[in-house]
DNA sequence: CTGCATCCGACCCGATACTG
DNA sequence: CAGTATCGGGTCGGATGCAG
Protein backbone atom coordinates (compact mmCIF):
# COMPACT_ATOMS: atom_id res chain seq x y z
CA UNK A 1 0.00 0.00 0.00
CA UNK A 2 1.07 3.40 -1.02
CA UNK A 3 -0.35 5.76 1.63
CA UNK A 4 2.48 8.15 1.29
CA UNK A 5 3.61 11.68 1.80
CA UNK A 6 0.58 13.03 0.10
CA UNK A 7 0.74 16.22 1.93
CA UNK A 8 3.88 17.77 3.25
CA UNK A 9 1.76 20.27 4.35
CA UNK A 10 2.98 22.70 6.86
CA UNK A 11 3.20 25.28 3.25
CA UNK A 12 1.77 28.41 4.45
CA UNK A 13 -0.50 29.74 6.88
CA UNK A 14 -3.50 28.35 8.70
CA UNK A 15 -6.11 28.29 6.36
CA UNK A 16 -3.65 26.43 4.15
CA UNK A 17 -2.61 23.73 6.54
CA UNK A 18 -6.56 23.59 7.48
CA UNK A 19 -7.79 22.50 4.01
CA UNK A 20 -5.19 19.77 4.08
CA UNK A 21 -6.77 18.23 6.26
CA UNK A 22 -10.11 18.56 4.47
CA UNK A 23 -9.20 18.14 1.00
CA UNK A 24 -10.04 15.36 -0.75
CA UNK A 25 -13.13 14.88 -3.26
CA UNK A 26 -15.37 13.90 -0.71
CA UNK A 27 -14.50 14.63 2.80
CA UNK A 28 -16.31 17.33 3.52
CA UNK A 29 -19.77 16.08 2.17
CA UNK A 30 -18.66 12.98 4.51
CA UNK A 31 -18.25 14.85 7.61
CA UNK A 32 -21.36 16.87 6.81
CA UNK A 33 -23.70 13.87 6.36
CA UNK A 34 -21.97 12.99 9.72
CA UNK A 35 -22.76 15.73 11.33
CA UNK A 36 -26.52 14.67 11.90
CA UNK A 37 -25.19 11.63 13.67
CA UNK A 38 -23.29 7.84 13.31
CA UNK A 39 -24.06 6.24 10.03
CA UNK A 40 -22.83 2.72 8.53
CA UNK A 41 -20.42 2.25 5.83
CA UNK A 42 -23.37 1.36 2.85
CA UNK A 43 -25.74 4.30 4.32
CA UNK A 44 -22.95 7.17 3.52
CA UNK A 45 -22.84 5.43 0.77
CA UNK A 46 -26.37 5.63 -0.44
CA UNK A 47 -25.95 9.34 1.08
CA UNK A 48 -23.57 10.42 -1.39
CA UNK A 49 -24.74 9.55 -4.95
CA UNK A 50 -21.59 9.52 -7.22
CA UNK A 51 -19.15 7.94 -4.09
CA UNK A 52 -17.50 5.00 -5.51
CA UNK A 53 -16.92 2.52 -2.33
CA UNK A 54 -13.14 2.63 -3.13
CA UNK A 55 -12.89 6.55 -2.68
CA UNK A 56 -15.30 6.04 0.15
CA UNK A 57 -13.11 3.81 2.19
CA UNK A 58 -10.03 5.79 0.89
CA UNK A 59 -11.76 8.99 2.84
CA UNK A 60 -12.77 7.21 5.46
CA UNK A 61 -9.53 5.96 6.15
CA UNK A 62 -7.91 9.80 6.33
CA UNK A 63 -10.36 11.27 8.16
CA UNK A 64 -9.94 8.31 10.57
CA UNK A 65 -5.97 9.05 10.65
CA UNK A 66 -6.36 12.64 10.76
CA UNK A 67 -8.69 12.07 13.69
CA UNK A 68 -11.83 13.51 12.74
CA UNK A 69 -13.62 10.59 12.80
CA UNK A 70 -14.13 7.74 14.51
CA UNK A 71 -14.44 4.38 13.38
CA UNK A 72 -16.16 1.67 14.90
CA UNK A 73 -16.22 -2.32 14.01
CA UNK A 74 -18.72 -5.12 15.63
CA UNK A 75 -17.03 -8.38 15.84
CA UNK A 76 -20.34 -10.37 14.16
CA UNK A 77 -22.00 -11.35 11.05
CA UNK A 78 -22.86 -9.66 9.20
CA UNK A 79 -19.87 -7.15 9.57
CA UNK A 80 -21.40 -3.90 11.00
CA UNK A 81 -18.92 -0.51 10.65
CA UNK A 82 -20.16 2.96 12.26
CA UNK A 83 -18.77 5.83 11.70
CA UNK A 84 -19.09 9.29 13.40
CA UNK A 85 -17.46 11.95 14.23
CA UNK A 86 -14.75 12.68 16.80
CA UNK A 87 -15.05 15.83 18.90
CA UNK A 88 -12.51 17.27 16.41
CA UNK A 89 -14.70 15.99 13.49
CA UNK A 90 -17.66 18.27 15.59
CA UNK A 91 -15.87 21.31 16.30
CA UNK A 92 -15.97 21.68 12.22
CA UNK A 93 -19.58 22.31 12.22
CA UNK A 94 -19.29 25.94 11.73
CA UNK A 95 -17.32 25.48 8.59
CA UNK A 96 -19.70 22.63 7.40
CA UNK A 97 -23.19 24.87 8.38
CA UNK A 98 -21.30 28.05 6.75
CA UNK A 99 -20.68 26.66 3.62
CA UNK A 100 -24.45 24.92 3.34
CA UNK A 101 -25.56 28.28 4.09
CA UNK A 102 -23.68 29.86 1.74
CA UNK A 103 -24.96 27.26 -1.05
CA UNK A 104 -28.26 27.51 -0.42
CA UNK A 105 -27.99 31.11 -0.32
CA UNK A 106 -25.77 31.38 -3.72
CA UNK A 107 -26.06 28.35 -5.78
CA UNK A 108 -29.32 29.11 -7.73
CA UNK A 109 -27.95 32.35 -8.81
CA UNK A 110 -24.57 31.28 -9.65
CA UNK A 111 -25.68 28.32 -11.54
CA UNK A 112 -28.21 30.15 -13.40
CA UNK A 113 -25.09 32.43 -14.32
CA UNK A 114 -22.92 29.58 -15.35
CA UNK A 115 -25.68 28.26 -17.58
CA UNK B 1 -7.40 25.13 -24.54
CA UNK B 2 -9.05 21.94 -23.00
CA UNK B 3 -11.03 23.50 -20.13
CA UNK B 4 -13.92 20.92 -20.40
CA UNK B 5 -16.00 19.73 -18.26
CA UNK B 6 -14.41 18.43 -14.86
CA UNK B 7 -17.04 19.45 -12.93
CA UNK B 8 -20.45 17.66 -14.22
CA UNK B 9 -21.66 18.56 -10.99
CA UNK B 10 -25.37 18.64 -9.84
CA UNK B 11 -24.38 15.43 -8.19
CA UNK B 12 -26.22 15.82 -5.17
CA UNK B 13 -26.75 18.03 -1.96
CA UNK B 14 -26.14 21.82 -1.78
CA UNK B 15 -22.91 21.25 0.16
CA UNK B 16 -21.09 19.11 -2.76
CA UNK B 17 -22.24 21.63 -4.98
CA UNK B 18 -20.88 24.95 -3.60
CA UNK B 19 -17.94 22.49 -2.76
CA UNK B 20 -17.02 22.48 -6.85
CA UNK B 21 -17.11 25.89 -6.27
CA UNK B 22 -14.07 26.03 -4.24
CA UNK B 23 -12.49 23.14 -4.85
CA UNK B 24 -8.95 22.95 -6.52
CA UNK B 25 -5.73 22.99 -4.57
CA UNK B 26 -5.83 26.84 -4.23
CA UNK B 27 -8.66 28.40 -4.37
CA UNK B 28 -9.90 29.00 -1.18
CA UNK B 29 -6.48 30.08 -0.09
CA UNK B 30 -6.83 32.60 -3.05
CA UNK B 31 -10.10 33.50 -2.00
CA UNK B 32 -9.16 34.41 1.64
CA UNK B 33 -5.90 36.25 0.88
CA UNK B 34 -8.39 38.88 -1.23
CA UNK B 35 -10.38 39.66 1.60
CA UNK B 36 -8.23 42.05 2.57
CA UNK B 37 -8.30 43.28 -0.41
CA UNK B 38 -7.21 43.74 -3.90
CA UNK B 39 -4.10 41.90 -5.20
CA UNK B 40 -2.04 41.98 -8.22
CA UNK B 41 -1.20 38.32 -9.38
CA UNK B 42 2.35 38.76 -8.30
CA UNK B 43 1.17 39.73 -4.93
CA UNK B 44 -0.98 36.82 -5.13
CA UNK B 45 2.10 34.78 -5.74
CA UNK B 46 4.11 36.08 -3.03
CA UNK B 47 1.36 35.57 -0.13
CA UNK B 48 1.26 31.93 -1.47
CA UNK B 49 4.27 30.31 -1.09
CA UNK B 50 4.36 27.12 -3.52
CA UNK B 51 2.11 27.97 -5.92
CA UNK B 52 2.83 28.15 -9.53
CA UNK B 53 2.33 30.59 -11.92
CA UNK B 54 0.54 28.14 -13.91
CA UNK B 55 -2.17 27.23 -11.27
CA UNK B 56 -2.44 30.72 -9.98
CA UNK B 57 -3.39 31.46 -13.48
CA UNK B 58 -5.69 28.55 -13.72
CA UNK B 59 -7.69 28.78 -10.83
CA UNK B 60 -8.15 32.26 -11.07
CA UNK B 61 -9.39 32.05 -14.61
CA UNK B 62 -11.72 29.45 -12.73
CA UNK B 63 -12.74 31.29 -9.88
CA UNK B 64 -13.52 34.26 -12.42
CA UNK B 65 -15.40 32.45 -14.26
CA UNK B 66 -18.04 31.21 -11.76
CA UNK B 67 -17.95 34.45 -10.91
CA UNK B 68 -16.70 34.60 -7.44
CA UNK B 69 -13.73 37.05 -8.23
CA UNK B 70 -13.40 39.83 -10.67
CA UNK B 71 -10.30 40.59 -12.66
CA UNK B 72 -9.39 44.01 -13.99
CA UNK B 73 -6.57 44.68 -16.62
CA UNK B 74 -5.09 48.06 -16.84
CA UNK B 75 -4.08 49.34 -20.27
CA UNK B 76 -0.73 49.89 -19.67
CA UNK B 77 3.37 49.13 -19.87
CA UNK B 78 4.28 47.60 -17.71
CA UNK B 79 0.81 45.66 -17.80
CA UNK B 80 -0.98 45.58 -14.29
CA UNK B 81 -3.87 43.32 -13.46
CA UNK B 82 -5.81 42.97 -10.79
CA UNK B 83 -7.76 40.75 -8.74
CA UNK B 84 -10.72 41.27 -6.04
CA UNK B 85 -13.36 39.35 -4.60
CA UNK B 86 -16.72 40.04 -6.52
CA UNK B 87 -20.00 40.76 -4.34
CA UNK B 88 -20.21 36.84 -4.49
CA UNK B 89 -16.66 36.28 -3.14
CA UNK B 90 -17.24 38.24 -0.23
CA UNK B 91 -20.28 36.79 0.47
CA UNK B 92 -17.97 33.62 1.22
CA UNK B 93 -16.36 35.17 3.86
CA UNK B 94 -17.98 33.47 6.92
CA UNK B 95 -16.90 29.96 5.73
CA UNK B 96 -13.70 31.46 5.48
CA UNK B 97 -12.95 32.71 8.35
CA UNK B 98 -15.11 29.82 10.15
CA UNK B 99 -12.06 27.59 8.64
CA UNK B 100 -9.47 29.69 9.97
CA UNK B 101 -10.63 30.23 13.34
CA UNK B 102 -11.06 26.02 13.12
CA UNK B 103 -7.47 25.89 12.03
CA UNK B 104 -6.14 28.20 14.56
CA UNK B 105 -7.67 26.25 17.23
CA UNK B 106 -7.68 22.87 16.09
CA UNK B 107 -4.27 22.39 14.06
CA UNK B 108 -1.74 22.21 17.15
CA UNK B 109 -3.09 19.67 18.23
CA UNK B 110 -3.73 17.66 15.14
CA UNK B 111 -0.64 17.86 13.82
CA UNK B 112 0.96 16.98 17.03
CA UNK B 113 -0.98 14.08 17.28
CA UNK B 114 -0.43 13.37 13.22
CA UNK B 115 3.30 13.64 14.28
C1' DC C 1 -21.84 -6.10 4.62
C1' DT C 2 -17.52 -4.10 4.53
C1' DG C 3 -13.91 -4.03 2.80
C1' DC C 4 -8.81 -4.85 0.00
C1' DA C 5 -5.98 -5.61 -4.50
C1' DT C 6 -5.13 -4.75 -9.11
C1' DC C 7 -5.37 -2.80 -13.52
C1' DC C 8 -5.48 1.26 -16.12
C1' DG C 9 -6.89 5.62 -18.20
C1' DA C 10 -7.50 10.64 -17.30
C1' DC C 11 -6.03 14.72 -15.40
C1' DC C 12 -3.56 17.45 -12.42
C1' DC C 13 0.20 20.01 -11.89
C1' DG C 14 5.25 21.19 -11.92
C1' DA C 15 9.25 22.68 -14.89
C1' DT C 16 10.66 25.18 -18.50
C1' DA C 17 10.72 28.24 -22.34
C1' DC C 18 8.65 31.96 -24.77
C1' DT C 19 5.49 36.43 -25.60
C1' DG C 20 3.32 41.28 -25.52
C1' DC D 1 4.56 42.23 -15.20
C1' DA D 2 1.42 38.92 -16.44
C1' DG D 3 0.70 35.73 -18.73
C1' DT D 4 0.67 31.39 -22.74
C1' DA D 5 2.58 26.80 -24.77
C1' DT D 6 4.35 22.48 -24.36
C1' DC D 7 6.19 18.37 -22.27
C1' DG D 8 5.98 14.74 -19.01
C1' DG D 9 5.49 12.29 -14.65
C1' DG D 10 2.69 11.36 -10.77
C1' DT D 11 -1.50 10.85 -8.74
C1' DC D 12 -6.43 10.45 -8.65
C1' DG D 13 -10.04 7.76 -9.17
C1' DG D 14 -13.28 4.34 -11.75
C1' DA D 15 -14.11 -0.72 -12.79
C1' DT D 16 -13.65 -5.15 -11.54
C1' DG D 17 -12.72 -9.18 -8.83
C1' DC D 18 -11.85 -11.41 -4.47
C1' DA D 19 -12.11 -12.03 0.85
C1' DG D 20 -13.59 -12.35 5.81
Amino acid sequence: MPRVLKKPSSTGCSVERALSLIDGKWKIVILYKLLRGTLRFNELRRLIPGVTQRMLTNQLRELEADGLIVRVVYAQVPPRVEYSLSARGESLEPVLLALKDWGDTNLSSIEAQAA
